[in-house]
DNA sequence: AACACGGGGCC
DNA sequence: GGCCCAGTGTT
C-alpha cells in the first residue's frame, strides 16, 4: 500500500511550502523511500568525502557505470589528503573511460582547496561547498544534505523531471525548481537527505523520461501533470543540437619497439589524457587520408616521420560519437626518423614533457580516450 | 543564454 | 546505429 490514496489533487496556482499538497507529497515520498530497496551502493556512505566523490561521479553518468569506478577511486584515494597529494595524471588514469574529464581535474583541485581552507574536512556549509572547483548547485546541495543533514535541496536531472511533473511546470527554471524542491525538503522535517534522495530515486526509476510508470508511482494522485495529461510534456525537451562530422588523422609512430604518446592540453576535449599525435579534427565528411599528417608532426611536435605511402593503408578507422560532434579518426602506422620528444629509455619523461615513448606492455598505464582502447589492444598484440 | 564537455544504455 | 541523457564552467 502506498500513501498516495491520502493525497488529493490540488488545482490551485503556485504551491507554497507548508501547504497541504506539498505536505502530502513529502510524506508519501518519504514513505516510498523508506520502504524501498536501496539500489545505489553509496547510499550507505557516511563519510562526506566519499559522498562528495560519488555525487561528482554520478553527474552525467548512470549509477551502474559509476559503481566500479567509485570502488577503484575510493580505494586508491581513500581520503581528501590522498587525493590532494596525488598526481593529476594518476587521478585521470583512474577516471579513464568515465568521460567528462574536467570532473576529475576539478575533484583533484578541490581536494587541495579542502586541505588548504578547511584542514582536510569537507565543509558542511553550502556556500563553502559551492566555492570548490567543480561543485555547483546540485553537488553542494547533495553533499550538504546527504553528508551533513543540512536542509538544502539537491536538484539533478531526475529531480527536475519529478518536480516539473508533480507541479506541472510549463517552464522549469532553476529558481522555480529550487523553490519547490526546498518546500519539499522543508516539509520533510529533519530528513533532507531522504527527501532529496527520494525525489531523485523516483526520477531514476518510476518517473522515467519516456515511459513513466504512473501506475506504480507513490505520488500519482498528487501529480498535477498526470491529472492534466501533460506528463509527456514535462519537463519540456530541449531541441536536439546538430552533431557535425569531424575528421582527423593520427600517427602511430614506432621507434625501437615503442610508440609515441602525446599528452592533450588540460583544458578542452579529453583534457590531460594521452593520445597519438595528429591533425586537429576538422569539419567535413570527407576522409582526410594522410593529408597533413607528416607536416603536422613536424610543425607541432618537431618530429620527423617516414613519409607515408601515397596509397598507404590505414591501420584503423575509428568512428566515435561525442555529444556535440562525430569523430572519424584514421590511424596510420609510421616510423620515427628524428626529433626531440625524449628517448625510449627515458620512461619518466611522460608527465613532465607531455611526450612519452611507450612499449606495448606499458600502454595500460596511460589514461587514453575510450575510443583508443581497441586500437591499442591491436598494437599490443602485434609486436614490432 | 548558449555552448563545451564523454560515454554508455536504450529502442 | 542513431537517439537520449544532463551538472559545471566558460563565454
Amino acid at each position: 500500500m502506498t500513501a498516495s490514496s491520502q493525497i488529493s489533487p490540488s488545482d490551485g496556482p503556485t504551491p507554497r511550502a507548508g501547504d497541504a499538497h506539498v505536505t502530502a507529497l513529502a510524506r508519501a515520498l518519504l514513505d516510498w523511500f523508506d520502504s524501498r530497496e536501496r539500489d545505489v551502493a553509496w547510499r550507505h556512505e557516511r563519510d562526506p568525502y566519499r559522498i562528495w566523490v560519488a555525487e561528482v561521479m554520478a553527474q552525467q553518468t548512470r549509477v551502474g557505470t559509476v559503481a566500479s569506478y567509485y570502488a577503484r577511486f575510493t580505494e586508491r584515494f581513500p581520503t581528501v589528503f590522498a587525493l590532494a597529494e596525488a598526481d593529476l595524471d594518476e587521478v585521470l588514469h583512474v577516471w579513464q573511460g568515465l568521460g567528462y574529464y574536467a570532473r576529475a581535474r576539478h575533484l583533484h583541485a578541490a581536494a587541495g582547496q579542502i586541505v588548504e581552507r578547511h584542514g582536510g574536512e569537507v565543509p558542511s556549509d553550502v556556500e563553502a561547498l559551492r566555492s570548490l572547483s567543480g561543485v555547483g548547485p546540485y553537488t553542494a546541495g547533495a553533499v550538504a544534505s546527504i553528508a551533513f543533514g543540512v536542509a538544502e535541496p539537491a536538484v539533478d536531472g531526475n529531480a527536475r523531471r519529478v518536480i516539473s511533473r508533480l507541479f506541472d511546470l510549463e517552464r522549469s527554471t532553476p529558481a522555480r525548481l529550487d523553490t519547490l524542491a526546498r518546500s519539499l525538503v522543508d516539509a520533510a522535517v529533519d530528513r533532507p537527505a531522504e527527501m532529496n534522495q527520494a525525489i531523485m530515486d523516483l526520477g531514476g526509476s518510476v518517473c522515467s523520461p519516456r515511459r513513466p510508470a504512473c501506475g506504480d508511482c507513490p505520488v500519482s494522485s498528487g501529480c498535477r501533470a498526470l491529472a492534466a495529461g501533460t506528463v509527456a510534456l514535462r519537463p519540456p525537451r530541449r531541441e536536439p543540437r546538430s552533431s557535425p562530422i569531424r575528421t582527423a588523422a593520427s600517427a602511430v609512430v614506432w621507434r625501437d619497439g615503442a610508440v609515441l604518446f602525446v599528452r592533450r592540453p588540460e583544458r578542452g576535449l579529453l583534457g590531460g589524457l594521452w593520445d597519438f599525435p595528429g591533425t586537429k579534427p576538422e569539419e567535413g565528411p570527407v576522409a582526410p587520408g594522410d593529408a597533413g599528417l607528416v607536416e603536422e608532426l613536424r610543425d607541432a611536435h618537431g618530429i620527423v616521420i617516414a613519409p607515408l605511402e601515397p596509397a598507404g593503408e590505414a591501420f584503423a578507422r575509428i568512428r566515435h560519437a561525442f555529444s556535440h560532434f562525430h569523430l572519424e579518426l584514421v590511424l596510420f602506422e609510421t616510423r620515427w626518423i628524428s626529433g626531440k620528444a625524449g628517448s625510449v629509455d627515458d620512461q619518466m619523461a611522460g608527465s613532465a614533457t607531455g611526450y612519452a615513448w611507450v612499449t606495448p606492455d606499458r600502454f595500460e598505464k596511460f589514461a587514453v580516450p575510450a575510443y583508443l582502447r581497441s586500437p591499442l589492444r591491436s598494437l599490443g598484440q602485434g609486436a614490432r
